[in-house]
DNA sequence: GCCTGGGTTGGAACCGGTTTCAGCGATCTG
DNA sequence: CAGATCGCTGAAACCGGTTCCAACCCAGGC
């Protein structure tokens, strides 16, 4: 008797039709079959009858029934959400990386939920949330080095994690070398004929860790070191990531006495920044200054500027890639993916006059 | 004596601590209450008693415990994620809305699973994935019309839905007044005493729709008609949103025999596209041509290109407190918001020679 | 003809929370 | 001092899936 059905639940209740969508058990009475039946059905198992298939599919597609992903995940013990962390979505590089790792994820099955932190106290938050097993299954961590103890916190909570443009240990990580990248972006500089090479770099704001920086300098250093230019500690500055710093800093190396003829500003953003300096100090470019970016957003062509190429949408689609990787069983290492950098001459640089 | 905590457990369980994370049960044992008034706590119910709630969160604390949102959620039948769908998150301006969307779902307990959709293949899939009530509680849509019988499924199953930078009949919305927006712009151009003034509109790729196009337009030809300057067919023009494409279409301009004294484009993307022919044909700005924006992205201000600003982070954010407002339960109105536009005066325009 | 074994199947336990509801002692009332 | 009321509490049902396990059916082997 159908009506045991309703006897069985609370009394008053007159429709007999379930209120909302169809669940599982919806599935299975129409079909005449069990739940356990209809699951199977569900994640394609093989040991189900044809013609019981067949029942059970054409009651989910009359019934118009979707699974919950809530309740089969809480059974799995699974989210099935990747977090994805990232500092200044103002900037557009990080952006070009999430970009990448959406795509990769549209493929999955995993959804990603994207934290934003523009302060250390979001970033706080954002990992507390995070770090939680029952929110996510693996996290994304881009552009920024988290905390050690948040790292702590992670490979204890079991949360898989890969860093994109970004490097601790025991964690695997997609990164670019820097070193090489900023002694590129130097070498081109000195191979020109230039000598008094000025360095901008991208100085992280407070609260923020993150290693490229200091890499590039140091790539800067070596360049230099190689070509037996000695280092003047005025041309070797450091500003946030912005264009309008940049901006400033250039108007004071160009107002040096023995300005340099050259500039390397640490990212793209900071290079337009020189660019705009050198626009109102009325000075050429690349006649009386050259200038190199680093990144290669969108705008540089635009503005035609000499750069270093790094793949970033690259970084985020192998990011999430290996992620997944992890998330399958694959391969648990902690491998250090670096991706190549090119160098991309426009019409920023020439040599000296 | 603290014995007795261990004694009530001991039989059977060789290993005392549990295996995984700690459960709800796991805390109501060590607190030596029942699971219920741990959920109370946990809740902040009021009926606790002073004494109780202090040892279970206690237990809380030294167990380490946090409760599990997947069977929280199950049990709340809410999934506490806010779906937000965006095309082209390789334009700069639906992703400062989605920047407000982040910032406004930060203070909220929702978390946001983002949806890039590059084609309408991935359109329609993002659409049947968030269109299940048992994966999203609510969604924003952003920069993009839905199509119409996506929007009847997300009526149908009942999710909450809000749409920025878009508009659909029946669903609450946040707008600019893009034909106001089209008339500010052009009628600034005619006030410098511009009569040759071109448009190119942004065309939205095969499968998507938005009508802010077909709207600057209106509001282009509005402000001729009020000027009594008559349409040149050769002036109104149309490409996708991309610098690339807006560089040739300008490029053809610039080559008619009776070319434009001013360009108004659509976008601030395509605007710098505008620039750039110019650039390559050698055409002064603005000394020979005047060229207007639209959007005031963050470069516009390094190209010092003149644009009608429309508040595009506010908008994303306004959108989120929208749909958190509706999720709330409190105005289920259909109501459209429309936001303020400015017109940005720079260096890209002035009266022709 | 009986036993064995493989393929199907459904009942029920389980995932980890929330909430109803009944029970309990303590206080208030008459 | 009995009875009603109130605040606090825990057992158990429930959310909607997955999966273990036992039961069942039927064909094949001896």
């Amino acid at each position: 008797m159908t009506y045991d059905d309703n006897a069985g639940k609370r009394l008053g209740e007159m429709e007999a039709v379930p209120s909302g969508p169809a669940k599982i058990a919806d599935v299975a009475a129409f079909a005449g079959v069990g739940v356990a039946t209809v699951s199977r059905v569900l994640n394609g198992r093989a040991n189900v009858a044809d013609g019981t298939r067949e029942r059970v599919l054409e009651a989910i597609k009359t019934l118009n029934y979707t699974p919950s992903s809530v309740a089969r995940n809480l059974s799995l013990k699974r989210t099935l959400v990747v977090g994805v962390v990232t500092p200044f979505l103002t900037n557009p590089s990080p952006i070009e990386r999430v970009r990448g790792i959406v795509t990769a994820l549209g493929e999955s099955e995993y959804d990603l939920a994207l934290f934003d932190v523009e302060s250390p106290g979001r970033q706080r938050r954002a990992f507390r949330l995070l770090a939680d097993p029952h929110r996510t299954d693996g996290l994304l961590i881009v552009s920024m080095v988290p905390p050690v103890d948040e790292v702590a916190r992670l490979q204890l909570a079991g949360i898989a994690t890969v860093l994109v443009d970004g490097l601790v240990d025991g964690l695997p990580a997609v990164v670019i070398d820097d070193v090489d990248g900023g002694a590129m972006a130097t070498r081109y500089l000195l191979e020109l004929g230039h000598r008094r090479v000025a360095f901008i770099g991208d100085k992280p704001p407070d609260g923020f860790r993150h290693q490229s920086t200091g890499d590039r300098t140091a790539g800067y250093l070596r360049a230099l070191a190689e070509y037996d230019v000695p280092v003047r500690p005025e041309y070797l500055r450091e500003g946030t990531h912005s264009r309008h710093v940049a901006r400033s800093i250039a108007e004071e190396l160009l107002r040096l006495p023995e300005r340099p003829t050259a500039i390397f500003a640490a990212s793209d953003t900071q290079a337009l920044g020189v660019l705009e300096a050198a626009r109102a100090l009325g000075i050429g470019v690349p006649d009386e200054l050259s200038v190199i970016g680093f990144d290669d957003i969108e705008i540089a062509s635009y503005a035609g500027l000499t750069t270093i190429r790094q793949p970033l949408f690259e970084s985020g689609l192998r990011g999430a890639e290996l992620l997944l990787a992890a998330l399958a069983g694959n391969p648990p290492s902690a491998r250090v993916e670096t991706l190549h950098l090119d160098l991309i001459v426009r019409g920023t640089t020439r040599p000296p006059a």
